[in-house]
Order: structure tokens, then sequence, then C-alpha cells
DNA sequence: GCGGCTATTGTGGATATCCGCAGAATCCGT
DNA sequence: ACGGATTCTGCGGATATCCACAATAGCCGC
């Protein structure tokens, strides 16, 4: 299982939580502050985010905003003790996984925990093929974009040539070197292929 | 544009917020409780919900949970006067829109109302082409959705022969008729309309 | 039993797609 | 200037798909 990041300018809640989970063998990493943790953070860190609201320093959302804005797709869940509705109406909107006000139920925390990090698992596994293809997309030439275009909406060859001004032959290049770069066989898997991603 | 309904058993307040819909060009329709929305509300009611929480009777998490197990999928922006955090949070997780304190700002809300109401229109025209694309489904004969399904899957008419232990010929039958049911010239397109749906 | 729907198969021909072989033009970097 | 990548084109043949015409057979309802 991936780690869980509590992030927490308290160090008696930090260890609190930390004892919390791996208890139940949810592997943990502390964070003393915000800043700490940006700092560590890669675009390949994985796992879900316990977040406080108020700490010295950036604040909790402040960092949800800043992950945000280097695409970081982690679960959040943020930790609050101080119940505030528009700043957790605010964070779930923008994508935030979970708002829990303490104090809380342990058992219940775990297992919201839990669910994050799998759904985190899940979709980096889902972005790995993405990215796959988004790799064999990137080495089509613009003409094999153009032509993959046309494929994927359904046009005939000789439909192709027509709009795109050249000989049926040529498309029938483009569209064979589209098929090998893409590693599909037929028009139908490359249009599952695209559906899946866009 | 399509109706605001708002759903509030003071009618002091229905009424003030109707005059301020109204005074922005949004048709409003006034509930003076869950019960009398719930039961005037049908499938093809279109708009959105400014939703009261406490409220003589039923109160307005239920009547959201109850037209959640009806289907129903109106976006809904939950008012409230008395901020609870983990109501905000269990409600937006459920998929309601918003969730709006009071005091209010006019504006905001206003705005907020507008977006909710395109956003239903929108869901209506993708719902109604789904609708369109599932009744063509049900017109299919058991062996034409065999083929079909092997066709978006990217077989050869050949393979599915095979696959179906039947000649290619009467795969060919099978494929074109399931082309002429579901109103589409060439594979792809078909993919491309089941790939919107599932 | 007759008519309609579904499923099946065949023949044969028109179209489309797939592919190897061959040739040529432009642009770019060494 | 030479090589490489990209784009373009033609020919011909192997496959595949599309389709009209024609026919057989089982099931179901009237």
């Amino acid at each position: 299982m991936t780690t869980l990041h509590i992030i927490d300018d308290d160090e008696a809640i930090r260890d609190a939580l930390g004892w919390l989970f791996q208890s139940r063998s949810v592997p943990v990493a502390g964070w003393p502050s915000a800043e700490s943790f940006l700092e560590g953070w890669r675009p390949d860190t994985a796992g879900c985010l316990l977040l406080d609201i108020r700490m010295a320093g950036m604040s909790g959302l402040e960092l949800f905003d800043r992950l945000l804005a280097r695409g970081c797709r982690m679960p959040v869940i943020f930790l609050t003790g101080h119940g505030d509705v528009p700043i957790a109406v605010s964070a779930l909107k923008k994508g935030a996984r979970d708002f829990v006000e303490k104090p809380f139920n342990d058992n219940e925390l775990v297992d919201r925990v839990i669910e994050a990090l799998a759904f985190d698992a899940e979709q980096r596994e889902r972005e790995a093929g993405q990215a796959g293809v988004a790799a064999r997309l990137a080495t089509l030439t613009q003409r094999e974009r153009q032509v993959m275009e046309l494929v994927v909406a359904g046009r005939l060859n000789k439909v192709i040539a027509d709009e795109l001004g050249i000989s049926m032959r040529t498309v029938e290049v483009h569209r064979s070197h589209v098929f090998e770069k893409m590693r599909v066989k037929t028009a139908v898997e490359l249009t599952r292929l695209l559906a899946a991603t866009p």
C-alpha cells in the first residue's frame, strides 16, 4: 500500500495519527509544515494527504491550491478543528476528497484514508496507461495526427483524401503509420484507445 | 431558461428569493414543503433546486435522498442558516452542487443558480441523446447485440464468425442490421456512440 | 395453418482497405 | 553536399466490407 502523508504543525497530533495508522498497517510519512511537504513533493509522489487547515506559515488550503496548480492529483482529506462551512464547500468543490472535523472517529477516518489510498492507486494505474498512449501520440507527425483525427471521426479514406486534398494512397500510408505507431490493428481499436483519454 | 425550484417552509423567504430571481429573469417556482415538491416531481422536471435544510416535516436532506433514490439528477443548492460541516460534506459528497450559508450574497447566489440551470440544460441534452441510443439498442435482437459487441471490440468479420460458430455471411447480415438500427455507417461511428454511454 | 420475426447460408459483384514495391520533392542538420 | 525525416504519389494484388437477390428453417401469435 502507498503512503499516507500527514501534514500538521503540531507534533503531538502527527505522532498520534502516525500511531493510529501504523497500528492499522498504513504506511505513514509525517511533515511538520505545508512548506516542507511542498518541497519534498514530486509529480510521482503517491498516496494520499491528511492535511490540517490551520498551520503556522502556509495553510492547508494554500498548500492544496499550490499542489493543484502543479498538477497533483492525490486525494486530500482535510482535518479541521473549527468547522467553517464555506471553506469546506470550496475545498470539496475544488476536488478535495473529504473534510473531517476534529474530534473525529478513528475507525471512520482510517476507512476513509484506506479508500483514498486505493483510489490513488487505481488512478495512477489509469494514468500510467494514458501516459503510454500520450507518448505514442507524441511520436506522430502533424499529417499523421490529422489523418488519425479524421479516421477516428469515422471518415472513409476517400473522404479523408478529399478533405486534406491529397491522394487516397497517401492517406493509406499515413493511416498505416498511425496504426503502427499507436500499436493497434483496426480503426475501432484506435477509437477506443483515444476515447479513454481525451 | 428552465425553472428554479425554491423549497422553503418560510413564505417570507420564498417571496424574497422569488423576487430576487424574477428580477434577474430567472423563472421561479415556489414550494412550501419537501413533501409538496416531491409530489409534484416527475422524472422530466427540469431546472435546479434551492433547498432549505431545516424545514417542518421532511428535511431538505431527506428530500435530496429521496430524489436521488428516484433517479433525479437536477443540481441541488442547499441553503442553511446554521452551518454544520459534516452535513455540508456529506451533501456535497452525495452530489449536491452547492451548500450556501445564510446570510448569503445575492449576486453570488444568482450566479451559482444560473450556472446550475445551464448545467442541468446541458445534462438533459446529453441524456436525451443517450436515451435515443438506448432506445435503438433495445431494438436489436440477441444475435445482433452479440455481433455488435464483437464489432466494437475491433474484431474482423471472419473472427466474429469463428467465435460465434456461424458463417461470415451471417455476420455481415447482422452487422448490417446493427448499423441500420443504430443509424451509423461505420464501425468507428458505432464505437463512438457506445463509448459515450456505458 | 399462415404470416411475421429471427437466424442462417450462399452467389456474385461493387467498394474499400491493406500492403509491398517504386519513385520523388521539401526541409533540416551535420 | 549527403543522409534522414516527412510528405506525396502511382500500380497492382490480396483481403475485407457492403449489398442485392435468393433460399431454408424454427418459433410465435392470430
